[in-house]
RNA sequence: GGGCGGAUAGCUCAGCGGGAGAGCACCUGCCUUACACGCAGGGGGUCGUAGGUUCGAAACCUAUUCCGCCCA
């Protein structure tokens, strides 16, 4: 037997290991059955669970096990991602203090410590994930630095390589001084920030007076090669072909003519710095300025143009050039501005656009490739406002820098031959230059950008470029799992890498992108703000079922998701009362057996109608869990199983459990009671593992793993609408006597000696009289008459009345006649309110003209009951004047 | 500057063309042999603002304000 209370704390590490050690979570690509297949979005070998990685694993988790239950062969494939910058950050660290570098160690050795300090704590986020219950297949486990990746790394490399998709060149870069590498351009966070904006006068060289410029980086006035100007700038078009000086350093530099210059800004001249800003950059090819570099990788001031500023960092240059522009008259005004400035989106460090030899993809036409495909319908995005989100990077893609100036992380293929000058790219390392047989080559020393190898997930992780039976069986994947915060950055490379490498087939079917997780008050959870919630605290406390539970039912779609521990603990007492609900059940089952099978004869109105109810649910929960409608569905569980199936079924079945009604009675509302458990635990199950194995076994039924067994259909073939409503009309009943008893403040336990109806209808009549037991039941009312309707009401009597249902709860002296009148007056206020607006309706000939017919006999109805029931209240309300 | 999302009960959010809903919080009464991690009952909202479409709008369209996010 059940304890008394849901300890989620015992039965979760048991189940888990009953289900590896099951295979249970095994894909077998040698299966019959149709495939399911998702791959993880590998988190970081770096990190720790927090509630995001949750949240997505939850998701995934519900897809992959009810999926199962639905007869398909399920893939799960799990794995990490080596997270270049963040591991080699988290080594370097260690390694501060043991108070060395990794220049101390060199390349080789400090990789093989990245290697160490991954095979110790790497695997810290999948024993997490194994806490939240996740059914991955385990033994599928991949490491973006695998040997198995590293080759399909290899292999697209060179392939896009040889299809000119790869080049290498010169060009300015983002570039992070601290982590001192190349950025992609997804990698730089723009932050609105306070800043200063110069007004710098440079003079003419022949002495014909000055120009102004306006800047935020004085700083670069020392690499400035030219002055533009819009060609159509009809103020400044003049100065055009003229010199200037720059200041402070002399240079003389032209004044040409650009279209890049918006001319309504500023002065509506630009200085050009061709080597330290990328529009510059532009505008210097296009003129074929001179690059002048007077910042370097580290961000501090070099060259020979730099001058005095030598050695001086970026920022304290600026300070000092500022300085030395107002002392000689230069510096002509300073201004606040607030501007959006580039930071290391990892340790949030100014951007410094950087002139240097870098890798590139050109994403041109695999980025149109990527929006056929959708266009095509052959990637679906759910909810799918993200479609334009995805067009709109996809149509306006900038090349794609890869190259990083790491040590951790995969090498890109290219070997140099520093006798010819040869260019060597291949998957194998090349023993000789294949111009000049030199056979001293060069390996490129970058490493590629970790994206690079994430791009490649869903095939490298089934063996790609082997021709395995596990990309056969099951890619395309079925569905991506993933926060909108990496749609560019992976998902989009996905799709352009998948179409390239599978020969045109897309990485997965359908994208269903989640929400954020914040905290209770919308604010990003972050370590700094103290506001995190961390799932492993979170499992210990509430359980992994309540965390899964709380994180499904608060999704919905296109919204961030506001999470806090309350929540959390309000979906931990729905965990105990399922579990309350099946001891009661369990108590009521000990002589049943499996397959028991109900009497149809034997059916009352309320197992009929819980037999519908769990038909339509389940019905319904199919429905919401191909559509990715996570909340809802769990919330029809919640709601169906502790508002229909505990508050009313559970209670009506009492009596005939305790065998009052007899014992056909009793073994029917047992079979009956079975199946509707049998449902609702397979229907919880995908979002509720562990407690549900759980209850599952203590039931007759539960003879094997919950998920070995089949999803369930709706016990009834069809729905029976009438049984519905007549269940509706007795809980009404039930509810106005209810109230009557509360009005009346008659103690919940206390009994009434009777309650008296009076029914005008003879199917509710009828009704009425066949649920007797029920409503006195549920009412706690010794007595239920049925009074003639044309007899007197009864005296001293709180009334209610409901559609051809009139109630009264006989209470003798106990009445407070002023508060009852009151009380009904309020009620005939309200009809009155309903009358008005309903008459309002039916007498607009538009109504009646345009309106469906549906509509309009619905109106009439209701407005015909209204006036009854106001009609009946009257009445109630002059008998108790009398 | 461009784009997206949100604004509904005190709080967090469902509903997205035909009678305003849930959970939490609040109030009242109850330890009624599944559950006080509970039961029963109750109060509370001109559905951001202004127009429009429609017989009918919280829902559809337009404008507008505020909040959040993404891109430049």
């Amino acid at each position: 037997m059940l304890g008394k209370g849901y300890e989620p704390g015992p039965i979760e590490d048991k189940w888990y290991m009953k289900w590896v050690e099951e295979g249970l979570f095994k894909a077998d690509p040698a299966s019959p059955k149709p495939k399911y297949s998702i791959v993880i979005p590998p988190p970081n070998v770096t990190g720790s669970l927090h509630v995001g990685h949750a949240l997505d694993n939850t998701l995934q988790d519900i897809l992959c096990r009810s999926k199962r239950m639905q007869g398909f062969e399920v893939l799960w494939l799990p794995g990490t991602d080596h997270a270049g910058i963040a591991t080699q950050n988290v080594v370097e660290r260690s390694l501060a203090k043991e108070g060395i570098s990794r220049h101390d160690l060199g390349r080789e050795k400090f990789v093989s410590r990245v290697w160490e300090w991954k095979n110790e704590y790497g695997s810290t986020i999948i024993r997490q994930l194994k806490k939240l219950g996740a059914s991955c297949d385990w033994d599928r486990e991949r490491f973006t630095m695998d040997e198995g990746l590293s080759v399909a790394v290899r292999k697209i490399f060179v392939d896009l390589y040889n299809k000119g998709l790869i080049y290498r060149g010169k060009y300015l870069i983002n570039w992070c001084p601290r982590c001192h590498t190349a950025l992609s351009d997804l990698e730089v966070e723009h932050q609105e920030t306070e800043g200063k904006f110069y007004e710098v006068a440079y003079k003419f060289a022949d002495g014909s007076g000055d120009l102004r410029v306006m800047t935020t980086r004085p700083e670069t006035i020392l690499g400035d090669t030219a002055i533009a100007i819009h060609p159509r700038d009809e103020k400044n078009r003049h100065l055009i072909g003229k010199k200037v000086i720059v200041p402070i350093v002399g240079r003389v530099i032209p004044v040409i003519e650009d279209n890049m210059v918006d001319p309504e800004f500023g002065s509506g001249c630009v200085k050009i710095t061709p080597a330290h800003d990328p529009n510059d950059f532009l505008v210097g090819q296009r003129h074929g300025l001179e690059q002048i570099q007077v910042i370097d990788d580290n961000g501090i001031m070099c060259g020979e143009a730099s001058g005095k500023y030598a050695g001086m960092d970026r920022f304290e240059a600026r300070k000092a050039i500022v300085a030395d522009l107002e002392a000689d008259g230069s510096l002509i005004k300073t201004e606040d501005i607030r501007h959006s400035v580039g930071e290391c989106h990892r340790c949030h460090t100014v951007i410094e656009p950087y002139l240097s030899e870098q890798w590139f993809v050109r994403t041109k036409p695999l980025a149109d490739a990527g929006v056929e495909s959708v266009k095509a319908g052959k990637i679906r995005f759910v909810p799918d406002q993200w479609t334009g989100v995805y067009y709109q990077w996809m149509e306006n893609i900038r090349d794609w820098c890869i190259s990083r100036q790491l040590w951790w992380g995969h090498r890109i293929p290219a070997w140099y031959c520093d006798k010819c000058g040869e260019v060597i790219v291949d998957t194998e390392t090349p023993s000789a230059c294949p111009k000049c047989g030199n056979t001293e080559l060069r390996q490129e020393e970058d490493v590629l950008d970790t994206w690079f190898s994430s791009a490649l997930w869903p095939f490298s992780t089934m063996g790609w470029p082997e021709e395995t039976e596990l990309l056969k069986k099951f890619y395309p994947t079925s569905v991506l799992v993933t926060g909108f915060d990496i749609i560019f950055f992976w998902v989009a490379r996905m799709i352009m890498f998948g179409l390239h490498g599978m020969k045109g087939e897309v990485p997965f079917h359908d994208v269903y992108i989640h929400a954020l997780v914040r905290d209770e008050k919308g604010q990003k959870m972050s370590k700094s703000k103290g506001n995190v919630i961390d799932p492993l605290t979170i499992i210990d406390e509430y359980g992994a079922d309540a965390l899964r539970f709380t994180l499904a039912a608060l999704t919905v779609q296109g919204r961030d998701i506001f999470l806090s521990t309350e929540r959390i603990a309000t979906y931990r007492l729905f965990m105990n009362k399922l579990w309350n609900a099946s001891r009661f059940a369990l108590m009521n089952l000990e002589d049943a057996t499996d397959g028991m099978e109900w009497d149809e004869n034997e059916l009352s109105l309320h197992d009929k109608w819980i037999l519908n109810r769990i038909s339509q649910v389940s019905a319904e929960m199919k429905r919401l869990l191909d559509g990715y409608f996570f909340g809802e569905a769990a919330r029809l569980m919640y709601d169906f199983v502790w508002g229909e199936l505990c508050d009313w079924y559970l209670e009506l079945s009492k009596p005939a459990l305790r065998g009052e009604e007899g014992e056909a009675r009793r073994k029917t509302t047992q079979a009956v009671l079975l199946a509707v458990f049998e449902d609702v635990l397979k229907l919880l199950h995908p979002f509720i593992p562990f407690v549900t194995e759980e209850l599952w076994h203590a039931f007759p039924f539960g003879k094997e793993i919950i998920e070995r067994t089949e999803w369930p259909a709706p016990r009834l073939e069809k729905i029976d609408e009438a049984v519905i409503r007549d269940m509706d009309l007795v809980r009404e009943v039930i509810r106005s006597v209810r109230n009557l008893r509360a009005e009346a403040r008659i103690a919940p336990q206390q009994q009434i000696p009777r309650a008296v109806l009076s029914v005008h209808n003879d199917e509710k009549l009828a009704l009425i009289r066949s649920s007797e037991a029920l409503i006195k039941l549920l009412t706690k009312a010794e007595k239920l008459e049925i009074m003639d309707s044309s007899a007197d009401k009864p005296q001293k009597s709180l009334a209610s009345v409901l559609d051809d249902v009139q109630i009264y709860l006989p209470v003798g002296d106990l009445l407070d006649v002023d508060k009852e009148i009151q009380r009904l007056n309020n009620d005939l206020s309200k009809i009155e309110k309903d009358i008005e607006k309903g008459k309002a309706k039916l007498a607009n000939p538009q109504f009646i003209e345009r309106a469906p017919e549906e509509v309009i006999r619905k109106e009439k109805e209701t407005l015909a009951d209204n006036e009854t029931k106001r009609e009946r209240i009257k009445e109630n309300l002059s008998s108790l004047k009398n």
